[in-house]
DNA sequence: AATATATGTCAATAGTGCTGACTAAAATAA
DNA sequence: TTATTTTAGTCAGCACTATTGACATATATT
């Protein structure tokens, strides 16, 4: 076994076995209840959680490409392309060709769009909300810090930059 | 537009529109890079993340029975049912017959579904003991702090009983 | 003109989840 | 004892999300 697994004992204790352990826990029931409100006004549109993601980070990035999209949800463009063409038919999401690229196709959230991008976001802002002010100020530097660190070395970078642009 | 929405001048900066919405995305992207380890290792098993979360939490709970089970993961029986069937006959769980109550199947990891659960979990440990050590302990215990006022009120005393178990 | 890039599409497959309908066994209540 | 409830399992069918592979189109770059 690691030495993380026998847990040494000059480690801090936060970085037991078990503390470990319910660390992932946490994060699993916490990714659990926050998904499960979305996902109820979801149904209410026959969309599922895919369109939700696409909803969200191009209303969070109006202007970006399919390419950018597809960098983020790290997922096929095979299985973006069903739920996209999805959202630009029912015209929740607007699609324009690139002015500098024409290939480019630039996504924009439609009236109707951001109207879904609202009611899908106020469930999880008013969760995060009471969070927040149930933890506090120092808890919440702490969650943001470790979620962070959580990220693929790699991709903090980038993710940051994303967080980051408003 | 709720109070929330609108970020009066007198709430504290983390509390604004933008903050919040950052606190939801970086839940996504640690969710997201999370789950990409044992994604990885379940495939060369031909499972999937349904087993791995069987596999964990059995592994945690040795002996709980299936209704405990389908609580955890909030799934139903029927969904529960495939990923179980496939588990017991590769013989990675072992049920046996409750001894109070002999209609419960007690569910355990044979010696097989312990060398899976390991396989699993250590990229996992490994990477919450590495965000860990670079947070430090106060924002370690504000990370827990938050993500537990995320849960559903009405179950985080249940969730943090299960976490607390061991 | 040749090549590379950005996007889209068709087909096939897998994993995960759902509902509904039913069976079986065992516990509990009348 | 008999009736009801609880726990678990199973079958059929459907939906959503994701995958890979192959290919097409338009545009940009070299």
């Amino acid at each position: 076994m690691s030495e993380i697994a026998t847990n040494a004992s000059h480690e801090p204790s936060y970085l037991s076995d078990d503390e470990l352990i319910r660390g992932i826990e946490m994060l699993f029931y916490a990714y659990r209840d926050f998904t499960s409100d979305p996902d109820e006004i979801l149904t209410r549109y026959g969309f599922g959680r895919a369109h939700h993601r696409v909803v969200h980070f191009v209303g969070r990035n109006p202007g970006m490409t399919v390419a950018e999209l597809l960098a983020i949800l790290k997922v096929t463009k095979q299985s973006l392309s069903r739920v996209l063409s999805q959202l630009v038919s029912e015209a929740f999401i607007i699609q324009e060709k690139g002015v500098r690229d024409r290939r480019q196709r630039l996504l924009y959230l439609s009236p109707k769009g951001e109207t879904l991008f609202e009611e899908l976001s106020r469930p999880q802002k008013d969760r995060v909300a009471k969070a927040y002010r149930a933890a506090g100020a120092d808890a919440v530097a702490g969650y943001r810090k470790v979620l962070e660190d959580l990220l693929n070395a790699e991709e903090r970078a980038t993710v940051l930059q994303a967080v980051d642009r408003s």
